[in-house]
RNA sequence: GGAGCCGUAGCUCAGUUGGUUAGAGCGCCUGCCUGUCACGCAGGAGGUCGCGGGUUCGAGACCCGUCGGCUCCGCCA
């Protein structure tokens, strides 16, 4: 059977000037084939009248062989460092039975050299090519072009190639059409922080590139053309993450016509499931993915983007303290507060290293005052700095709501909604590891139900709290009858095994619906006109109803390839402070650029 | 903008309560070696201990500042 290897080499290597075979392909069934290798030089061993090189190409490993009969050639390897490029001809031959190597799928055979030439002898290297050990970050960067020839770092962009090419092939079959959207476009008023490009044309002018094609994909719906995609550049001037990438990312932008949020949602789960089958070992924890309403994930998770893997759930005993004589507590059972509760079962007899350690991870990462538990002692006793507070009603209440055993301990943390959901969300996560989450297994789910609106403390009004664009469940009715921040919209995340992979929304097509929303968040009929007149004109003259989503590629390769910083699966990354260590950009540019594009500096004073 | 961790040879690191000439492995250079596959053996070169200031008889170590890298908070419609 012919090898990828080969039906690939016959398509782009038919001269054989440089190579007849790759390095990773040789099998004993090559033996006694003359054979043309090149590529570059992974391991050397000298032993002073026999040379061996493990010669590494894209596909592999082969083992060569310089003989000391051919002086000149010899005399050439033996001062040839490693990772030099080389070009070599000679016969394939099987190894001795002993001198087989069982780790290499080559290691059947080996090339005895009898030409070589030296395309780029290297320098010595900054750090090993062949050894995996640490290097510090800084080097990476710097020396990109050699870690990219690292194991870890070149199987993880192919993989991340192939990913790319499975979407490909998966929307196309679906009817999707493949459609750039402008890089230099106009700056939008919501949103991160843009990155700007002076006009040379239009002097003060700027144009921004894109934090994603939210406008322009939206704008195909209205042009027909009725399914979209897209690997869109990304670029948002925030700062950077393990998991965030300064500057730019890349999303699987997405957007269809006539559809409902069920239909996008059966798109995308066939769309991982492609992706997760054909392209990984791991096994996708429920399909259709569960649907979770953005209350109850706060409620029970702490979080709009669980890690359902993690078996512990927070429970709200609220109602238990409406009237305690514990003040802490009763205090907090009013409107918009909470008293939240996290059952561990059968920790209560842990050390007291475990609760102090979780108590200040409270206090110090959360900021929380502190953390109250209490511990159902396996021997009986119950141990707690609050439990003298309780009533034996609110005992017994606590014991039948949360169906405390002995062995259990419950943690306790009260406060206004938002931020005790989101604190017990944490306390959540770093209980996590006492659960060893299967890193095979994949609990996609969907957040849904997002609020329209939500109220912003600082400004003292009503913002959206996500997407302008998207519908609010019941329409323009909700708008004129309800109350704002209690409108839900078709608006979704998709998360996965705690990673928000993306937002996505069934859209606003109707321009009354639009001028109303946008009036709630405090914006006039001509400020949205002037913002965006183009899109209430497009929805003026016959816009389909439509909706999209937009997953962020880089996470997705890092969640398929267990990585944890996004840098390993791009190709060329940025550091945290959005430097690029290789070329050494952002960089100066010289006054006549600057003069063409109307520019004079005004610098802060330590960087003058 | 803020907080934390790290910075010693080309790389990865050790360096005791502050005490003589700052070490190891890998890499590099030289020599030896015909079956290795992280080849082996012998020898050699290589250091502004990130940088600046301070404390001290004496600082790689202690203090202050600064620079660089990473992680987190803020930020991310």
């Amino acid at each position: 059977m012919e090898t990828q290897e080969r039906a690939l080499f016959r398509a782009i290597a038919p001269s054989a000037q440089y190579r007849t075979h790759f390095c990773g392909e040789l099998r004993k069934s090559n033996v006694s084939e003359t054979v043309k290798l090149a590529g570059w030089v992974h391991r050397k061993r000298d032993h002073g009248g026999l040379i061996f090189i493990d010669l590494r190409d894209h596909t592999g490993i082969a083992q060569i062989v310089f003989e000391p009969h051919l002086s000149d050639i010899f005399r050439q390897v033996e001062h040839l460092r490693v990772e030099s490029v080389i070009c070599v001809e000679g016969a394939v031959i099987a190894r001795a039975e002993d001198a087989i190597n069982p780790n290499l799928p080559t290691g059947e055979v080996e090339v005895v050299v009898k030409s070589l030439s030296v395309e780029s002898a290297a320098e010595p290297m900054p750090f090993p090519i062949a050894d995996d050990v640490p290097t510090s970050e800084e080097l990476r960067l710097k020396y990109r072009f050699l870690d990219l020839r690292r194991e870890k770092l070149h199987r993880n962009i192919l993989y991340r190639s192939k990913i790319i090419s499975e979407i490909r092939r998966y929307l196309w079959e679906l009817g999707f059409n493949e459609i750039q959207t402008p890089i230099l476009t106009s700056s939008s008023p919501e949103g991160a922080r843009d990155y700007l490009v002076p006009s040379r044309l239009h002097p003060g002018k700027f144009y921004a590139l894109p934090q994603a094609p939210q406008q322009f994909k939206q704008l195909l719906m209205v042009a027909g053309f009725d399914k979209y995609f897209q690997i869109a550049p990304c670029f948002r001037d925030e700062d950077a993450r393990a998991d965030r990438s300064p500057g730019e990312f890349y999303q699987l932008d997405m957007e269809m016509s006539f559809i409902t949020q069920d239909d996008l949602f059966k798109v995308l789960e066939g769309l991982f499931e492609h992706i997760t089958t054909t392209l990984s070992q791991k096994r996708i924890m429920q399909l259709p993915f569960p649907r979770i309403k953005y209350l109850d994930a706060m409620n029970r998770y702490g979080s709009d983007k669980p890690d359902l893997r993690n078996p512990l759930v927070i429970d709200d005993v609220t109602a238990i303290f409406k009237n305690s004589s514990f003040k802490v507590f009763a205090s907090n059972a009013e409107a918009g507060r909470c008293v939240k509760a996290l059952k561990l079962k059968g920790r209560a007899n842990e050390p007291r290293l475990f609760f102090d350690k979780a108590e200040e991870f409270a206090k110090k990462e959360l900021g929380l005052p502190g953390l109250a538990y209490i511990r159902y002692k396996e021997n009986g006793e119950v141990q707690s700095p609050i439990y003298k507070f309780l009533s034996d009603a609110e005992k017994e209440a606590l014991i039948n709501a949360l169906r405390i055993e002995t062995g259990d301990v419950v943690f306790f943390a009260a406060g206004a909604w938002e931020k005790t959901c989101k604190a017990m969300g944490a306390m959540r996560n770093y209980f996590a590891p006492l659960f060893e989450l299967d890193k095979d297994l994949l609990a996609f789910c969907w957040i849904v139900d997002f609020p329209m609106f939500e109220y912003n403390e600082e400004e003292k009004k009503i913002d959206f709290s996500h997407n302008p664009f998207s519908m609010p469940q019941g329409g323009l009715e909700a708008l004129l009858t309800k109350n704002p921040l209690e409108i839900l919209a078709y608006q979704y995340d998709i998360v996965c095994n705690g990673i928000e992979l993306s937002s996505g929304a069934i859209r606003n097509h109707k321009p009354e619906i639009m001028y109303k929303a946008f009036e709630i968040a405090g914006y006039s009929k001509e400020e949205v006109d002037k913002k965006f007149g183009h899109m209430i004109r497009a929805f003026q003259h016959g816009a389909p109803p439509h909706g999209g989503i937009a997953p962020g590629i880089d996470r997705i390769v890092m969640l398929y390839a267990d990585e944890s910083n996004i840098r390993e699966v791009i190709a060329f990354p940025m550091n945290q402070k959005a430097q690029d260590l290789m070329t050494g950009a952002p960089s100066e540019v010289t006054p006549k650029q600057l003069r063409e594009l109307h520019i004079k500096l005004d610098l802060p004073e330590k960087h003058k």
